[in-house]
DNA sequence: AGTAACCTGTGC
DNA sequence: GCACAGGTTACT
C-alpha cells in the first residue's frame, strides 16, 4: 500500500490524532520492530508530547516536545490504525502500540513487519540523505541532470533512488514514465534535458493525482488496478494507444510500460 | 547492476 | 508448492 500518497494520508491521520497528546505507554509487539526501537528507547518516550507530524518522501517524523522524534517508515505493508478509547482492540498485525493521554492508541499495523520505528536524538536530521521532494520545485530537470553525472542505470531504477528524488516508489515510477512517454529501460544519462523535463512532469502528475485520491479507494484491492495507467496491467490495452502493456523485471522489481508509445 | 536479506500474506 | 508483493540496505 504505502507509496508517498498513502504515507501522506496516514501522516495526516496521525497528526490529527496525536499532536498535543502525551505518550503514556509504548508496546513493541514484534521482535523485528525491537531492533529499531529497543525497549529502553520505547520506555524513554513515555511522558513526552507529540508536537508535530512531518512527512518527507515516504518517511514520517513525529516530533516530540523534548526535541527528539520518532522516525517511522512503513516499507512495504505498514499503516497506522488509530484506536479510540475505551475499547482498545488491537488489529491483527499490530507491531507497535503507542498509547496517548486521551486513552486512544496509535497502532502500527504491518503484516510483514518490515516497518521501522526509531527514536531520533535531538539535533539529528534523519532526512539528510534524501533528495528533493518529488512534488517540489526543487525537483527539476537541470538538477536531475546534474545528479545523473554520478548515477547511471535505466531511468526507472534511477527514479527509485531516494537520494536523487524523495518519494517515488515502484508504482509511480512506472506511471510517471508512461506519462512522459519514455521507455523505462533507457539509460538515464542518455536523456536530454527536455526528456528529463518530461520525466519530472510525469512524476509530479502521477503523484499529485494520487495525492488527490488518497484516502478514498485505499486498501480495497479490487479498485486499485483501475487507478493506474500501466501498473499491474500486463496484457491489458494501453489507455493511450491500445497496445498491450508489458511487464518486465528491472533490478528485481516489476516495471510496466507500453512498448508502442514509450519511446527509446 | 543484480541479488539476498528482512518478514508474512495472497493467489495461482 | 511456488511466484510475487507498493521498500531499503548491504552484499557480491
Amino acid at each position: 500500500m504505502p507509496e508517498l500518497p498513502e504515507v501522506e494520508y496516514a501522516a495526516s491521520i496521525v497528526r490529527r490524532a496525536a499532536v498535543g497528546r502525551t505518550i503514556t505507554r509504548v508496546d513493541v509487539l514484534h521482535p523485528s520492530q525491537r531492533r529499531s526501537l529497543p525497549d529502553d528507547a520505547a520506555r524513554s518516550v513515555i511522558g513526552d508530547t507529540v508536537v508535530d507530524v512531518e512527512r518527507r518522501g515516504k518517511h514520517q517524523l513525529l516530533r516530540l516536545a523534548s526535541g527528539r522524534a520518532l522516525h517511522v517508515h512503513f516499507r512495504m505493508t505498514g499503516d497506522w490504525q488509530v484506536v479510540a478509547a475505551p475499547a482498545i482492540i488491537l488489529p491483527r498485525h499490530a507491531r507497535v502500540a503507542i498509547r496517548l493521554d486521551d486513552g486512544s492508541c496509535l497502532v502500527l499495523d504491518d503484516p510483514r513487519a518490515l516497518s521501522v520505528v526509531a527514536l531520533v536524538a535531538r539535533g539529528v536530521d534523519p532526512f539528510r540523505t534524501l533528495g528533493p521532494e518529488a512534488t517540489d520545485r526543487a525537483f527539476n530537470a537541470p538538477g536531475l541532470q546534474r545528479q545523473l553525472t554520478r548515477r547511471r542505470g535505466p531511468i526507472k531504477a534511477v527514479l527509485l533512488d531516494q537520494r536523487l528524488v524523495a518519494g517515488v516508489g515502484n508504482i509511480y515510477a512506472s506511471e510517471a514514465l508512461w506519462y512522459a512517454r519514455i521507455d523505462p529501460r533507457v539509460g538515464a544519462d542518455r536523456l536530454d534535458v527536455s526528456q528529463l523535463a518530461r520525466v519530472v512532469a510525469g512524476v509530479k502528475r502521477a503523484l499529485r493525482r494520487a495525492l488527490a485520491g488518497a484516502g478514498r479507494a485505499y486498501g480495497e484491492g479490487a479498485g486499485d488496478r483501475r487507478r493506474f495507467n500501466v501498473y499491474d496491467r500486463a496484457g491489458l490495452p494501453c489507455r493511450r494507444c491500445g497496445a498491450p502493456i508489458r511487464r518486465i523485471v528491472q533490478a528485481g522489481r516489476s516495471t510496466y510500460f507500453c512498448r508502442k508509445c514509450q519511446k527509446r
